[in-house]
DNA sequence: TTGTCGTGCAACTCCAGGGTTGCACATCGA
DNA sequence: TCGATGTGCAACCCTGGAGTTGCACGACAA
């Protein structure tokens, strides 16, 4: 009922919320900045535990947003802009659905105004 | 540490938290399609109860997905796009800013390659 | 004025998920 | 081989927020 025409079921869902929690866009952030961390040396940047990184990371890799390579005994993780990229494509095309549904309406209000003062003007036109 | 050169502090944050509820979206959506109905009338398309309705239009409104207008004893709550599209510019600059770091990160590693392999071709040039 | 309808406020329940700790397992270097 | 380092798993705590119900207040119609 909701998303019949946009599509919404998609990896979308995921990463809006994904993408809720402060802690994961900072990670990202990090994520982009250090180029392929593991999540030890995330641990080291941020103010919570590893295991607590782990988790958002697990969750950022359910959304698309991020990789995880192993590489011998540890993991390394980089980003992953497609999702992000698709999500954006989502969010701007609503937004220009929204503005296309606003100026319909918008014109129908202004046409019934006009139609409404044509009325005042000619009282016994009902 | 996290949001200085993208800004993540501003409405941007907002926005992807309201977003991230599946709930408000398809509020979102039906509040494009209904045009400018009230929470009760929202109430009677959803299977939840109009509070929790005006708790998710609360949030949308701080987000500034969406507007409310009193009209008599009523409100009446409309779609605003604006928020929206500048949250979708945000992720399009953040997924461009690591496909940028992406193909550096590469480039970087194909040097490196090459280097090596100069490297084994001239073994004593350390 | 009275009844009705819609909104606003407040208290309450409930659970998803963010965070922690502790430990077992695997891999690397010496 | 042994110690060190990094990962994975599991149990646990605790807060936020989604949803509910109940009621008081304000605005409209008769």
């Amino acid at each position: 009922m909701t998303d019949q025409h946009h599509g919404d079921v998609s990896p979308v869902d995921a990463v809006l919320a994904a993408l809720a929690d402060p802690t994961r866009r900072q990670l990202l952030d990090l994520l982009a900045v250090l180029g392929e961390p593991t999540a030890t040396t995330l641990a080291e940047h941020l103010p919570i535990s590893r295991q607590a990184i782990v988790k958002h990371l697990a969750v950022l890799d359910a959304a698309g947003l991020v990789t995880g390579r192993r590489a011998g005994r540890e993991v390394r993780y980089a980003v992953r802009p497609a999702a992000l990229t698709m999500t954006a494509r989502w969010m701007a095309a609503l937004a220009s659905d929204w503005d296309r549904r606003l100026a319909t309406i918008k014109r129908l209000a202004e046409t019934a105004e006009q139609e409404a003062a044509a009325g005042e003007a000619h009282p016994g036109g009902a």
